[in-house]
DNA sequence: CTAATTGCTAAACCTAACTTTAGGTCAAGG
DNA sequence: CCTTGACCTAAAGTTAGGTTTAGCAATTAG
């Protein structure tokens, strides 16, 4: 009825893009939090759609769901960032960015430099490097090569 | 006994840093394929080494078991990769590497030059770039941004 | 007023790449 | 011969990031 009572989930799932059921996770691992109207449905304030976004860019720049909360958290306020924190915020997704170029391209030259040697030697192979796998993957499923699990 | 019975489990996980559970799956993933001995133990040939060396460092690129599997069962005879065969496939591995990092720089481009900007528009925001980030991961957990699932 | 739409929850399911557990067998050293 | 330690299988568990299902309540369009 009132004009500003907030968005429903399913107006947000489409000025979003993002599916119902993936905006609900993401208020269950805390990235937004809605109010629920007199029937126990909830309702969203504009500024979350703009915290969604930044959820969705983020993601692109490999951060997890966990990571991305403690963002949203840090801002002053724990509001929705603004033109200012978002400056501020882009030069930790720069740094991250140009890390995994540097790991990317320093793999490449690796293998170039082992085109046509063939040794796929544990001990001497260059591109066998558990350190930079670590470093691109981020924490992988479970173990990394390198950890030392049983049995 | 005899000296040339094959690697046990063991050795081959000593040797290369892998788990045991992990040759076992890739075994009934069918990376590798050892021979039983009267007891009914995994044996293995030392060009298991090589082989799963291979896969490890195509891990490295990114690769999923199926095509690693894919790869080594395309070298002729389906045998270990030699020194010729691993140029051929290096070349492969160098087109996904170079392809990796066009997106991310790309990415970075666009973050440079939203950076002060602060829009997070959907509609605008040249950030949010589903197609990016599809060839970026690959195929993720499940959907990718710019599917459309129910509900 | 009523049907269709939309929303709700809890719990199970999904993928990839493994690990862990449980319950038993094999092999090697002394 | 006997005791370790290495191996075996099958099945269930793990993580991330969601989706699907089932069964039911609230909203909204007509």
């Amino acid at each position: 009825m009132a004009i500003n009572d907030g968005l429903t989930i399913g107006a947000l799932a489409t000025r979003t893009g993002l599916a119902v059921s993936a905006i609900r996770y993401y208020e269950a691992q805390g990235l937004i939090k809605p109010w629920r109207n007199g029937g126990g449905q909830r309702r969203f304030a504009r500024a979350d759609l703009r915290r969604l976004s930044f959820v969705m860019i983020a993601q692109q720049f490999g951060f997890t769901l966990p990571q991305i909360r403690i963002q949203l958290e840090g801002l002053p306020n724990g509001r929705t960032p603004t033109k200012a924190d978002w400056a501020a915020i882009s030069a930790g997704f720069r740094d991250s960015l140009d890390a995994r170029i540097t790991t990317l391209t320093k793999l490449r030259d690796n293998l170039d430099g082992c085109i046509g040697c063939g040794c796929l030697s544990l001990e001497a192979c260059a591109l066998y490097n558990p350190q930079d796998k670590a470093a691109e993957n981020g924490q992988g499923p479970r173990y990394l090569m390198g950890d030392v699990p049983s049995n």
